[in-house]
DNA sequence: TGCCAGGGCCAAG
DNA sequence: CTTGGCCATGGC
């Protein structure tokens, strides 16, 4: 069991990190999170300023959960109306969490048109289907099925994971993916605006899964996905009744509104979505 | 029970 | 370039 102590000056809220949306294999019980990250089975739990844990080591703790990063510099650069302050003072201490590009990629595209409840549900059949069974000492865990497994699958027993109409994405994304290892490089070496194209060449990923993968797989904080909620409370709070707007132009506007850490302002936006936004 | 959910694809206008 | 129908599934 390994422990680290958080600096006074640097806010993390574990609870809020892992429940807040972002992940969807951390499951909390009695205090303790434990998540399957990589072939990690991580436990942790939060007192105060104690982060207690096992299962890796600091530095990927430190790098996981962004501790590394400014929080407060990066909340003062939103901190811009009274809702986004009403958000940050909810939610202070949510960081955005750094998932593998991988998982990230999968996960967001089994995000597509559901809820979040349904979302976990499948990643964890998909997860016992096609995952590497990890010792853990508990209950049977497994990895995230690897790129060769999901290209390699049947598209039928993919589909029995209750992924519905994604099941033929997710098989394909894997054989692009699989085609072109070196792809979680390339976005990364380019700018925003091309990163985003490149990877809605990739199969399932449109305008939206893009910009979750970007802010969530590869720390673009620059990247705002626009969902129906983000949607909802950008016309409800932010724009003129009846302003036209399709999601370019609310990823666009948010970006420009909020600066460099837009993808923060999102999240916690996100994180408040059943307090502040109507219908 | 019906509506809705961290949308994307594809054809048609 | 923009719009509309369609898509499987389960939570609420």
């Amino acid at each position: 069991m390994l422990s680290l102590t958080l600096s006074a000056d640097q806010p993390f809220n574990l609870d809020k990190t892992l429940s807040c949306g972002q992940v969807f294999r951390w499951v909390e019980a009695g205090g303790w999170w434990t998540g399957i990250v990589g072939d990690k089975v991580i436990r942790i739990r939060q007192d105060g300023d104690h982060l207690t844990w096992d299962g890796t080591d600091e530095p990927f703790i430190r790098h996981y959960f962004s501790l590394d990063l400014d929080l407060p510099a990066i909340l003062s650069g939103i901190d811009r109306d009274p809702i986004i302050h009403q958000a940050i003072e909810e939610c202070r201490g949510l960081r955005i969490i750094r998932q593998p590009p991988w998982e990230c990629l999968v996960s967001y595209i089994i995000a597509t048109f559901t809820n979040i409840p349904s979302i976990k549900r499948r990643i964890t059949l998909l997860c016992r289907e096609f995952g590497n069974e990890i010792s853990s000492g508990g209950e049977a865990c497994f990895s995230f099925p690897t790129q060769e497994a999901l290209a390699r699958a049947e598209e039928c027993q993919v589909r029995a994971c209750s992924l519905g109409y994604r099941a033929p994405y997710l098989c394909q994304v894997a054989q692009q993916i699989e085609a072109n290892p070196g792809w979680a490089g390339t976005i990364r070496k380019l700018p925003y605006e091309e990163a985003r194209t490149e990877l809605m060449q990739y199969r399932g990923v449109g305008r939206k899964v893009a910009d979750c993968v970007l802010l969530f797989g590869f720390g673009r904080l620059e990247a705002v996905p626009v969902d129906v909620w983000i949607e909802r409370i950008i016309r409800q709070h932010y724009l003129n009744s009846g302003e036209k707007a399709n999601y370019e132009y609310l990823r666009r506007y948010a970006q420009d509104y909020f600066g460099p850490f837009a993808g923060y302002a999102q999240e916690y936006l996100f994180c408040m979505r059943n307090d502040i936004a109507k219908k």
